[in-house]
DNA sequence: GAATTGTGTAACTCATGAGTGTAATTACCA
DNA sequence: TGGTAATTACACTCATGAGTTACACAATTC
């Protein structure tokens, strides 16, 4: 813990408390991902921050209530970002951006890829349930933002839950392969994967695929060169 | 195990053999997909199947076996079924919608949802490799297509490499949320995917995200009173 | 029907890791 | 300087679950 202000007498003892809680929660987190929560011991933790298990519980009751804070903490800071998205004088297509861009830079958080990376199995009870329905909110909300635009004609006629499902998959698989050495930086990476929602693939806008009308009926029209 | 198949005599002792081997991975995917790895003990497994933790060694060395056995023969069933994409005389959309139809049928299987439910950090070394080396594969199998596709102009320019974690990204969420009672049927999931990667959320085929400030296309085209 | 082999069980060992009790020590604040 | 909060050392409990030892039963084979 090389927190300098940890010596500033300005700082209250309860935020400094606070703040050496987060810092448990945040060396969690980072070994959550990494490791995995269920194979990461305290005592990990607690060397990752140079201090022993039994201080660890100064700060918490249990393993458990780390990775739930980190949910929490996560969840709450990605609701503040996400505050925006809500402001129904936005035009859909902007909030769906901002969503993504936002959503995208949190999971690229130690925070907020344990949401992704651990499973929720790994709660109990009422915190799994509470979990649960904080992910659900999110899943809602770009549903309803997909179901709006299809009704004022902004979006194409699609199934707002599967392609709700799609967006947050692509979103919640990143902290899967971009924990690395040298990460994509999340506006790239959110950049991307908004011009494929938006574009798709094809290749100018007019067509679907490009020159392939349909794969499946096989149609003559297919005048691709292609081999 | 309630195979009738195991008194038939002419079924070979080391088929039977096998078949049991198999109904140990097989239970063991669907606890671990359900409870996770860690959370499920070989007494689980054992559990399901009617015989004791014992037996289940007579089958496998270790737990993690089990686990490396479903990952190995759900890669290889994959394999199997993604053979023609590597079929050059198809154009590369077909061949992108195959693997993305195949892809998603697998990962709604038992054996299959293992690879993106079950984190490859509880398996240990070279096998961890392998894994991460199929996997890789596939992922530049997709990458490939993509870049052969812009190369052809069948595809519009993008990042190869976010475009297909993108897709596999959305692909591998789905066991996480449609593991339940009623599922959503693969093919219906896979459809939905090809049209949103096609398509994008455009409403016709000439715009990117539809008319955002007016409505001066007026397409009756989308008459859906989707909610 | 005796020997062999495959299949199964009950009871055990053993390591690991979460969480605790306690007393001693150090940093902080009035 | 005394009191309180923070931290450590360390020994301990305890549950869990992976993997094993020793033994019983079935079918097959000679």
């Amino acid at each position: 813990m090389g927190n300098k202000s940890w010596g500033d007498p300005t700082v209250t003892r309860g935020e400094k408390r606070e703040a050496k809680r987060r810092a448990v929660l945040e060396a969690g987190a980072r070994l959550f991902n990494d490791q995995g929560y269920e194979q990461t011991s305290l005592d990990d933790i607690a060397r990752a921050l140079n201090i022993t298990k039994r201080t660890i519980y100064y700060y918490v009751q249990s393993k458990e209530e780390i990775l739930y804070g980190c949910q929490q903490l996560g969840m709450e800071f990605l609701s503040g970002t996400l505050e925006r998205c809500y402001d129904q004088s936005l035009p859909v297509t902007d909030r769906i951006r901002l969503l993504v861009t936002g959503y995208c830079a949190w999971v690229c958080t130690d925070l907020g890829a344990c949401a992704p990376l651990v499973r929720e199995v790994s709660l109990s009870g009422d915190r799994r349930a509470e979990l649960r329905e904080g992910r659900a909110r999110l899943d809602h909300l770009l549903r309803d933002m997909i179901g709006e635009g299809i009704e004022a004609g902004e979006i194409r006629a699609c199934d707002p839950q599967l392609t709700s499902a799609a967006v947050f998959g692509a979103l919640n698989w990143v902290p899967y392969w971009n924990r690395r050495a040298n990460p994509r930086p999340p506006v790239e990476i959110a950049e991307s994967f908004l011009a494929l929602i938006t574009h798709g693939l094809a290749p100018n806008s007019c067509e679907e695929f490009g020159p392939v009308s349909d794969a499946e009926t096989g149609g003559g029209a297919d005048g691709s060169g292609r081999t």
